[in-house]
DNA sequence: CACTGCATGTAATTTGTTACATGATTCA
DNA sequence: TGAATCATGTAACAAATTACATGCAGTG
């Protein structure tokens, strides 16, 4: 059971200040959005049961009623989560098992596909400088920086190996085509 | 909707041959494990389905009666998805998730995660380049075998690319501890 | 006052794994 | 004959997305 690690990533967002579930989905979509993804199905019942356990708790001030804060004991349930060896879940690269079976189309369609995945690739490449300059210039004095930083270039290492792969792939393709 | 690809995982399957669901299952384990999963639960429901629309056929002879063909319609079916651009799923990587909130832990106990990281990778990388051998060795006549070592060795460049920003990110760890 | 952004939430649906039940066949 | 492997299937559960409903606040 690939048990939820949702909680975790909702008790995280938490460590960067009280926050409401739509400040949490924010965070989620311009910061984690490189490597995790949550919705508001996931987040607000998740809420309400961090609460319930006593690991988060609303902050109930005026206009900011609606926020939750970490607890003491939210932030050790974070922390005993932090040290655990992440699982890795099974893999499903939808391109791979295209490709696992690409002898039967023609070798021109395989092509297309590979150069469509290093365009894609590419860009994302290209976002990723973005986000790395942004953060840079825009978060120059937050401690948790450095540790931002170590993420956005994990992207940058696979996915340069990605077009590489691909370069080298097409090159194959090639060479099997014109013989 | 990221509409299920199972159907597909399983008419690729049929292009090696006629197979039964536990074939199948095997052929996943075995060819498909690192880059693709199915489970039984998937699988057995999907031929029913798949022979219901007549996408496949049983081929019922003796011993063999549990066999399931692919129809011209299933290969025309699977040819018209191959040639699609793969949807790019969510992303999830908890380490990185982790590595994000990192800050909550001391340098050492991210230093280790990432020590795991690297050596659960390594013996990845090893365990592809047995694979790799094993096929060149075993499949040396096979049509398919160009694209068979095609996704191995995708799983060879971004596996050592995550070597490599592991390399990095521990460096980076000490030169921010050591001060 | 209409539009946009802020904000919360749920129901339906989809997708997938896990655990279990069941039985046949092979072979040491 | 007992264990392992081959083989089929399903029910329960878990996880997650999507679409929708709803309403408030600020502002041009």
């Amino acid at each position: 059971m690939p048990k939820s690690r949702t909680r975790y990533a909702v008790l995280g967002a938490l460590t960067l200040g009280p926050m409401s579930g739509y400040d949490i989905k924010r965070l989620a979509d311009e910061s984690l959005a490189h490597f995790w993804a949550e919705s508001y199905g996931q987040i607000y019942p998740i809420l309400k049961q961090l609460a319930g356990e006593g690991l988060i708790r609303p902050r109930g001030r005026g206009a900011r009623r609606s926020e939750f804060a970490l607890t003491a004991k939210g932030r050790r349930s974070l922390r005993t989560w932090l040290v655990q060896p992440p699982l890795m879940p099974a893999v499903r690269i939808e391109l791979l098992l295209k490709l696992f079976f690409a002898r039967q189309i023609p070798a021109a369609e395989t092509t297309r596909l590979l150069k469509e995945f290093r365009t894609s690739t590419r860009a994302w490449v290209a976002q990723l400088n973005t986000i790395e300059a942004d953060l840079q210039r825009t978060r120059a004095q937050h401690p948790d920086l450095p540790y931002w930083l170590m993420t956005v270039r994990y992207g940058m290492h696979v996915s340069r190996a990605a077009i590489r792969w691909a370069d080298e792939t097409l090159a194959e393709l090639r060479r099997a085509t014109s013989r």
